[in-house]
DNA sequence: AGAAAAACCGACCATTATGGTCAATTATGA
DNA sequence: TCATAATTGACCATAATGGTCGGTTTTTCT
């Protein structure tokens, strides 16, 4: 890629960035059509590919950024002694819808990418995929897990409230009046049952 | 559509079918191609539109397909007289777990079809989608709510419990030795932990 | 103001993919 | 044997693809 992009203006930058991602998050790597990237994005191809030299480059780009971003978001959030499970969820979370205002489609695009089929387009987001989790992790392990109740199998616990909030984020997403805080709200409500629920 | 199609072999039948799910599954409507479509069936071009005449007619087919298929799955494996919220949750999950058997996007199909943009895709299976809710808003309301303690907010359970499984199926899904027995498994002990949180 | 550099455009290209057709071939069964 | 039905795949016009490039506009610097 080209490293001018960064002197453009942030609103463009964005508006490229989000694009990309809208396309890809929506139809895959090899579907997303450079055209309809364009248009979104309100630019000319030449521009394009003026930064980022192949639709490979720019996958690999937006998805980087992407993990760079979430990463950020989430060390300056989230204290290293913090402890308590579900408030150190609630903050990983709350980073993750925050997004969404700025980036809307940079979620699903990750999502995206882990069913993602075509080999190439694989084999350079990799490593930068194995950072996010690896940041996840990290967060969760400062978890302290004795408070929760003997008929709680913790791993089960965090892949439903990992389901949950992915499903509450794309249907609220789909909605046309689509509100940032109200589904904040929505994510904190399920927090707290489940906390409730779950915790001696 | 030619009903001859259903004097075929129903193993043939299931070929086509089970192509069109996956296509229209993982691309969606517009970006499904016909061609992948006929190479993935192992049939010719000229069948496929022998027996659909166009590529609308064979998406409206298909969500029809599998509509009619788990609404009649789940009359079969839910009586009537079952009042309990979880057995009435795992019969119905199990007759869609079941279906991967023998049709394995038949579900993601139907999830992405809830997310088509395709205006003509839409109108065309929407009288279908809303049947295929009518009956899943049926059996569930069989359930005797009565049993659950107080902290407990059944909508919020429900969306909980639908995230869950969606999610595992997809994760599982894309395991190369995919074991619909496993899943099963998974998702009742999942359920089984739900219950222990939520009945007092 | 003027010139150099950078940002930007969009028509254009060769290639591939698209939904759909149809004349011809093969399989079926009486 | 013959008629009917199943099946093929080359073919079509059209649209879409990723990427290029000569030129124009805008910015920057002096």
């Amino acid at each position: 890629m080209n490293e001018k992009f960064f002197d453009l203006k942030k609103e463009k930058q964005d508006r490229m960035i989000n694009a990309a991602l809208k396309a890809f998050a929506i139809n895959g790597y090899k579907r997303a059509s450079t055209d309809e990237i364009v248009k979104d994005a309100g630019i000319s191809k030449g521009l394009l590919f003026h930064y980022f030299d192949t639709k490979l480059g720019l996958y690999e780009f937006v998805y980087d950024y992407s993990v760079r971003y979430l990463i950020m978001e989430m060390s300056a959030a989230i204290s290293q002694k913090e402890t308590d499970f579900f408030t150190l969820y609630e903050q990983k979370e709350m980073c993750k819808i925050q997004a969404l205002k700025n980036y809307p489609y940079m979620q699903q695009m990750i999502n995206r990418s882990m069913i993602e089929d075509e080999s190439e387009a694989v084999a350079v987001i990799m490593e930068r995929r194995d950072s996010y989790r690896l940041k996840i992790v990290e967060i969760m392990q400062q978890a302290d897990l004795t408070k929760f109740s003997d008929d709680v199998d913790n791993l089960k616990l965090r892949k439903i409230i990992d389901f949950t909030i992915e499903g509450l984020m794309t249907e609220r997403f789909k909605e046309q009046a689509f509100d940032v805080e109200k589904l904040m709200d929505e994510v904190m409500d399920y927090l707290k049952m489940l906390k409730k629920l779950t915790y001696k």
